[in-house]
DNA sequence: ATTGACTCTGGACCCGGGTCCAGACTGCAG
DNA sequence: CTGCAGTCTGGACCCGGGTCCAGAGTCAAT
């Protein structure tokens, strides 16, 4: 199959040709080979593993976190992983709880303004201007 | 009241002193005015100011969007704050129901893992390896 | 008057995650 | 063989949001 140059597989996975050479001068992402011209070359393996970086980003792992889940997948050290993902669910579950303390706030003072007349009866503005921040 | 430098303003902000700077030179925070050396001063009206960029900060405000609220607060235009922090909840609504599209998925597949064993049964290296990215 | 703490400026540097560029070389179709 | 698209390298640059530094000048307490 495969044995493809740069600009296939950017192609195929739908980034940038320069996006790959950066994942590579990040270590998560090397040629299969290069050809005597120094032209890199893809096989199927490198496919896969660019989707697997691709897909980890995507559930929210930065890729120093990605280049640590491949190290774990190659070492076969699934329990590993396993605390990996947990680990990275509770960073989530994190995130979305500020988001929604973030929310409430906002929402209490939209309700609260008229939306018209005067700054100084915005809530909105009252409260940024006389809370305490955080 | 008040009259500070900008290390009192800083402590009493609790933040760094470079960082009031760095407001300063993107149009957030000017003093109040400046000693005949240059120190600068500041009054009520300025950590008032100050508050009011932390507290809208960490409501989820990037400093260009703070600037824009400082300008509606100024020009009195209550409608408009009203409807960017309406902007803001519905952005902050996506960002959650991102997170939690992302963490369903992580939870199914720490959920199938068995947290020990060979790599190739591990559906969390499974999962990033097969599915295509989004 | 001296000293130590404070502040000034302009600019460099950090992080993550890329993006773009110039100048040289290569691969392949016609 | 020519011509053009593709690729190579190293390095610069972008974003946001700061952080740090050197060298010079200043304030206030003793």
């Amino acid at each position: 199959m495969s044995n493809v140059g740069i600009g296939e597989l950017a192609k195929r996975a739908g980034i940038a040709i320069d996006t790959i050479r950066y994942y590579e001068r990040n270590g998560l992402l090397a040629p299969a080979g290069r050809l005597a011209s120094g032209y890199r070359r893809y096989g199927d393996v490198e496919f896969n593993r660019l989707r697997f970086i691709l897909r980890a980003k995507a559930l929210g792992f930065s890729l120093s976190d990605v280049r640590d889940l491949l190290e774990m997948s190659a070492s076969d050290d699934v329990a590993q992983v396993k605390r990996s993902a947990q680990s990275k669910l509770a960073d989530i579950d994190g995130r979305i709880a500020e988001l929604q303390r973030i929310r409430a706030g906002l929402q209490t003072l939209i309700s609260a303004c008229p939306g018209h007349g005067r700054a100084d009866a915005c809530p909105i503005l009252n409260a940024l201007i006389q809370e305490p921040p955080p």
